[in-house]
DNA sequence: CGGCATCCTTTACGATACTG
DNA sequence: CAGTATCGTAAAGGATGCCG
C-alpha cells in the first residue's frame, strides 16, 4: 500500500458499491463538461437567471444548459425558483450540497495547477516519438 | 463574493485558462468512466498486464482499455513496459503523477461517501413529483 | 498476448421551430 | 423568457477479425 499518510481512511478494500457508482456517476456528470462551468458561474455570481447563465457559459446551447441544470437540480446541487410572472422568470442558485461539491473538486483543481507542466511535458514527450508505433520502454 | 472562508486561495478571479482547460480535460478524461476504475485497480494491484486489467475492470472492452491506457500514458499517469518475448507481454503501472492524481480525487470520493444519502434523497424527491412538468418551488 | 482496423449501432449534441 | 419537441449530424463505443 503506497500511501498511508494522515488521511483517516482510504476506501480501497472495503468500498460500498453504491459509493463507487456515485463517484463514477458524479465524475461522468461533471464530465459532460458543462456542469463544472455552471457550478463555477453559480459560485461566482450567486443567483442567476437562465439566460444569464447561457450568456456566462461561453459556448453552451440552451438544450445542454437545461439538461445540465435539470440533472444538477435532481441531484440536489442547485435550487430552481420559478416566478409566475408575465415574462417568465426562473432563478438558479447553488445549494449547500452544490457548494460542498465544488469544494470537493478543489483537490483536482489544485492538482491540475500543480502538475500542469508535468502533464504537458509528458504529452509532448509522448507525441514526440511515434505514438502510433512502438512507443514506451521496450525491454 | 459569497464565500471567503479558510481556504488559502480559490482560483476564481485570476484563473489560468490553461489550468481551467486541463481541469476540464482531466475531468472529461476521467469521465470516460474507465480511467478512474483503471487507476483504482493499478493502485490496488500495482503492476498489471493488459489482460489482467481487462479482467479486473468489469465490463470494459479491449478497445476502451487500450484507449484509456494510451491516454493515461500520454498524460504521464501510467508507465508502459513492453517485454519483447515470444508471447507478448506488456505491463502497466502508475507513475508518481498517476498516484498523486488518485489522491487528488480523494476529496470527491469522500464527498460521495458523505453525501450519498443526500443525493439519493434529492433524486427520489425530484422523481417523486412530475419531473417533466411543473417542478421546483414556484412563487 | 496485446493491439490495431473495420464495421455497425447507439448515443450525444447542435440547430431549428414551436409553446406557455 | 424559459423552456419543450423534433430532426439530423457527429462522435462514442461494442463486436469482430487480423497481425506481430
Amino acid at each position: 500500500m503506497p500511501q498511508a499518510e494522515k488521511i483517516s481512511f482510504d476506501p480501497h478494500p472495503p468500498v460500498d458499491p453504491r459509493v463507487e457508482m456515485l463517484v463514477n456517476e458524479l465524475i461522468g456528470r461533471v464530465a459532460d463538461k458543462w456542469t463544472l462551468l455552471v457550478l463555477e458561474e453559480l459560485e461566482d455570481h450567486g443567483t442567476c437567471r437562465f439566460t444569464e447563465l447561457a450568456r456566462l457559459v461561453p459556448g453552451i446551447s440552451q438544450k445542454m444548459l437545461t439538461q445540465t441544470l435539470r440533472a444538477m437540480e435532481r441531484d440536489g446541487l442547485v435550487h430552481r425558483q420559478v416566478f409566475a410572472v408575465v415574462p417568465p422568470k426562473v432563478e438558479y442558485c447553488l445549494t449547500d450540497l452544490g457548494r460542498s461539491l465544488g469544494e470537493a473538486f478543489c483537490g483536482v483543481w489544485h492538482w491540475a495547477e500543480a502538475h500542469l507542466c508535468e502533464v504537458e511535458g509528458a504529452r509532448a514527450a509522448f507525441d514526440a516519438r511515434g505514438e502510433g508505433s512502438k512507443s514506451s520502454s521496450v525491454i
